[in-house]
Formats: C-alpha cells, sequence, structure tokens
DNA sequence: GCGGCCTATGCCCGTACGGGCATACCATCG
DNA sequence: CGATGGTATGCCCGTACGGGCATAGGCCGC
C-alpha cells in the first residue's frame, strides 16, 4: 500500500477510499436480514427513506446493485449475496475485536510476563500462579528466571511485565517496588549434618565448614560478607560461589556444605535442616517490582492481585 | 440484533454504534505498518495531527490505549496488537468482497442456471458449456432439466436464469427469446428399419409402423398431428408417447418404432437413421428464452455468448 | 546546548453525512 | 375500486467528520 495512487482505482480500491462506511455494512445486512427496506428500517430504528438511500449509496460505490426489488420486499442478487456474505463477514470480525478487547481489558485473556530469581519463586510464585490460573485459565504466564539486574533491565525494556524477589534499596528510576514479605535467611546444611547438634551456634563454630557462597552480584552476598566482619571472622576459604538452586541443593545434600537461603526455600525441604544460628541481621524484604510510568496491564495486574493474596496467606508463618 | 438496547452497551456493541469508521481501521493498521504516526501520516497522505487525532478517536471509542508512545515512534500495546490484527482482518475481507464483486461483473466467477428440455441439450449445449468453462474455468454451470412449460416458470421465478430450447410462438409476459438456428424435424427409426429401404417415403406409407410420439403439452405433438390430418391420415394407433430421450432412443433401437426427432438428434446416433421422407412444415426454431425485465447476469450472458457463437458454427449444417 | 525527530494541542473551515418529513408511485389483494 | 404494503424521490436540517495550519513540548544525539 505504499504505492502511490497511479494504478487504476478499480473497485477494489474504491471500497477503502473512505466512501463506503460501516454503516453501508449494517444496512445491506440489516436489508439482507428482514428481507425488505422497511423491515430494516424498523430494526435499525431510522425510517424507511434512510434505508433506501443507503442502499443506493453502497450500489453506486460498488457500481453493482445488491437487490432486486419486488412488491415483496427485496432480494439480493448474485452481487447481493457476495457482499451481504462479506459484510457479515466484516462486521463479525468487528464485534469479535471488541469482545477479545473486553477479555483482555477484564484480565481473562493475555499474558503476563513475571521474572524471578530465587526469594519468591519456591512458594509465593507457584501459589500466586495456581491461583490465578484457576480465576483466569485462558490467561498465559510466562515466567523466566535470570539475575536480579538483567530482570530489572528487561523490566524497563518492556521484556518483562512484573518480577518478583529481593527489594533492592536502590531502584532505577522508571520503576517501583512493592513489598510483600519480610523472610528471614536462615543458614542450612544437609539433615544430619554435625551443626544441627549445636545450639545456636555461632558463626565462628561453623566457620570451619565448607561453604556455599552467593555470587557477589547479589545484596545476599554482601550481607553475609557483612556479617563474617561483624563477627571478626574471615571469609571462609573453603567455599563454593554459586547461583543455581538446583546446584546448591545437590552440594547441600552430598556433602557438609552449608548455605544461606531464604527461610521459605530452607524450611520446604525435608532432605534440609535449618541451623539454629539466628540470622536478626538479614530479612530479606520479598516483593515485586514493575514499571512506575505505566498502569500494568490487566494480566499483570491479576497477577500482582494474586501474589498480594498469597504473600497475606504465607506471612504468618515468617515469624 | 432484535433485542432492543435494553441491554448494557458494553464496548462490544460501541464498535458498532456508528462513532467507529472504517477509517479508523485504516489509520491504526497504517500506524503499526509505518511504526510510527508522521510515517502513517505520510504513507496515508494527510498531516500528522490527523493520525494523532484519528487514533485518540480510537482509543477513545474502544476505552483503551492501542499504542505506547515512544520517542522513536509508537509500539503497540497488547490492546494494540490485538485490534490490529483485527483490523488488518477487516480489511482484507473488505478487499476480498471488492475483488470477489470485480470477479462477479467480469463472469469470471458465479454461476448460470441453464434449463433445457431436448432441442440443443444434444450438441449445442455441451459445446457451448465447454467452450464457456475453457474461458471461465470458475464458473458454475448448472443444468436442469425439464419440461417447456415447467422451464418457463422457472425463468419467470429467477430459479433458472436462461433456457435453450424450442422457441414457442406465444411468449408470456416477462420472457424474451433469441433465435439460433433453426432445425429440422426429421423421422427416426434404426438401423436395418425397412423404411430406410423406401425412398421419400410418405406418411402413409409410414403409418403402418408403430409410432413414437411427443407428448401432448408440447409444440412438436401438435404439428405432428396437424401433418397426420393434412395428409388424411389418423393419428397412428400403435403407438407410445414419451419425453424421456433414453426411453425413445431404446425404443427406436429394440423395435420397429418411427419418431420424430429433431435433425441434430437423429443424425448424432450411429444406430439410429434418418428416414428419407421430407418434413419441411416442421422446423424447430431451436434459441434461448430469459427474462426480458432484468440485465442478465455476467454469468448468463457469457454462456449466451459461448451459445451463440456455437450456433453459428453449427448453422451450415442445417441445410 | 542546540537542532532534529517525534507526538500532542488548539483552532479553523467546508462539506457531506446521517436522518427526518412528506409524497409519489406501483403492485397486490380484498 | 380503494386499501395496503412496498419502494423511490425530493427537500430540509444540524452536526460532526475529515482535514489543514501553526505551534507546543519532550526526548534523543551530536
Amino acid at each position: 500500500m505504499t504505492t502511490d495512487g497511479t494504478d487504476r482505482t478499480d473497485r477494489t480500491d474504491k471500497l477503502l477510499d473512505g466512501r463506503l462506511k460501516l454503516r453501508h455494512l449494517t444496512l445491506v445486512t440489516g436489508i439482507a436480514d428482514q428481507g425488505s427496506v422497511v423491515g430494516a428500517a424498523k430494526a435499525l430504528h431510522v425510517t424507511q427513506p434512510v434505508v433506501t438511500r443507503g442502499l443506493h449509496e453502497v450500489e453506486a460505490i460498488l457500481g453493482v446493485s445488491l437487490f432486486d426489488r419486488g412488491h415483496r420486499g427485496v432480494t439480493p442478487t448474485i452481487y447481493g449475496e457476495s457482499f451481504i456474505e462479506h459484510a457479515r463477514a466484516v462486521l463479525a470480525q468487528l464485534r469479535q475485536a471488541g469482545r477479545q478487547l473486553d477479555l483482555l481489558a477484564r484480565a481473562e485473556l493475555g499474558r503476563v510476563r513475571v521474572g524471578t530469581h530465587l526469594a519468591g519463586s519456591n512458594l509465593l510464585l507457584p501459589r500466586a500462579i495456581a491461583s490465578l490460573k484457576s480465576e483466569h485459565p485462558r490467561l498465559t504466564v510466562i515466567v523466566r528466571e535470570a539475575t536480579p539486574d538483567l530482570l530489572q533491565t528487561a523490566l524497563l525494556t518492556g521484556d518483562t511485565d512484573l518480577t518478583i524477589g529481593r527489594l533492592t534499596p536502590s531502584l532505577p528510576q522508571g520503576l517501583a517496588q512493592e513489598r510483600l514479605y519480610a523472610e528471614p535467611v536462615r543458614l542450612v546444611a544437609r539433615a544430619g549434618h554435625p551443626a544441627h547438634e549445636l545450639r545456636e551456634p555461632t558463626l565462628g563454630q561453623l566457620a570451619g565448614y565448607p561453604w556455599i557462597f552467593p555470587v557477589s552480584q547479589t545484596e545476599l552476598r554482601a550481607e553475609l560478607e557483612e556479617l563474617f566482619v561483624h563477627e571478626g571472622l574471615p571469609i571462609p576459604a573453603d567455599r563454593v560461589e554459586c547461583t543455581s538452586i538446583l546446584t546448591v541443593r545437590q552440594l547441600l545434600l552430598t556433602t557438609d556444605m552449608i548455605a544461606a537461603l531464604p527461610m521459605l526455600i530452607a524450611e520446604d525441604d525435608a532432605h534440609l535442616g535449618v541451623i539454629d544460628t539466628p540470622l536478626p541481621s538479614i530479612r530479606r524484604s520479598v516483593g515485586v517490582t514493575f514499571p512506575a510510568d505505566r498502569p500494568l496491564s490487566p494480566a499483570t495486574g491479576a497477577l500482582l492481585t494474586h501474589l498480594r493474596q498469597e504473600a497475606a496467606r504465607l506471612r504468618p508463618g515468617l515469624a
């Protein structure tokens, strides 16, 4: 359609040159439905001459007559039959478009892309997704796992609608966050690990074991280091740095390693045990982050609602 | 849609309440194609504010925003994506409607319903159909066989577009006919029939054989009777009255019966022989009959053209 | 910091669009 | 023959539609 209009403007183009109106389509289908001009006029709540004139307009635009006039109403010509069919299809398509928009606006259709890293992905997100899908089955949920910084840029570029995870104190311009709950961080080791025998062991008592540390970009890493520094201890030399939760878990299960994990992940695994060391200084504020300028899409809003609900049900357990 | 508008007029109805124009659809698709308002304005040969305003109108009508405005053009929202898709479909459907009408008008699409009885259906009609279909392959030809009076009423009610056959001198109001050729009627008997031995036998010489007569509604029956009366002969008592050409043929082949048939049918059958009796008084004017008031549909006109051509090529053989 | 490239706003204008009313015309039917 | 039920015509009217011009305003990138 970028060709300038030097080609002969035949009937095909006439349809879209602005003369044909949607009104004409409803007129034609109305006449076809009612079988007469007066009938169509009644059905469309206008007077009969309006319908007659409108019909004449369409026929002039198309260059063919659409109905044969009889004394007992009108009957479609072959052109009429063809055009009526298309007109019906067009109107149906438009109605469909309207319905679709309604569904989208009511979050009964559409998609929400949620990013997650670690916190929240174990219990909160699956529960929220399950309850969301039970309410809006036709809604598509796309979960993307990545490091928090990647997720932030994805939020800014619009590749992701919402992220859930550890809230960072410094938030880039254009993003907003909402706190859902504060989840303590606990030290974890395999069931049967010797550390479980101790009552409120200090970091010093545990420093001799091998450790799993978060990679250095994360907040938790910094806080953990600070904790060691505060106790006057060096960072354990015998350590692994790892982000993959599956790897972390296997390492914990098969070795005597100790790791710091969000409590909801630590407690949920029967093969792991939470060490009795209190870490009151580390509470991960878990929540959602989303673009601040635009309003959320309905689907995103729906997911957010369910995240809030599930977070509220989760909060009592996080004493 | 016959329900009066007491139900809540939600977005679905807004699309068809007259506010949304086709123009809006072209605007939206144009913006989507070009990726920017200025681009769409250029492509549509209008100024940029027009496009901006139009876009705002659609968004107001639909109640959602269709594009996110950026500094580098615009990008569709989820609503935009959905609506653009439907808008494209609608416009494509309209273009398709235009193309279809063009095809119909140029008789490259459509159907012609032709009625036939006996004369013309043996050679003229099949040849005309073959040549018509070779020129317009997508054209549907519907052949209906019935007695002439039924065909006439079918023409008048519009159930048939055209009939080919014996022209009747008395034509009902509203029908017109066109003569294509004059086809002699000949007496026919099986090959090897004793009558073939005679040179220009008179009716009297043949009256002793059994005869096949047309049924009494037909013109040919009347003419045949008149012929016998003119020669002072009674109508043969040993006779069958039959309209089915297949039955007639079998009767002729398996008995010594004599029948009067249009020459083009009689001569075309190797197992039948034309008796040497001249019947100059009976020449069947063969032609087409069609409704007089309305113009013929393009497909009908096309068939008529080919009927004329084939008739012209047939005429030399009818000395 | 300035110019380019977007979109958005405000204002103006002519026309045709969408619709009503009255009436003519034409066929059928009782 | 008139009544009825169709369609077609002519005329009138208000408004909103479709578009142009000028300009404002935000965000790059150089």
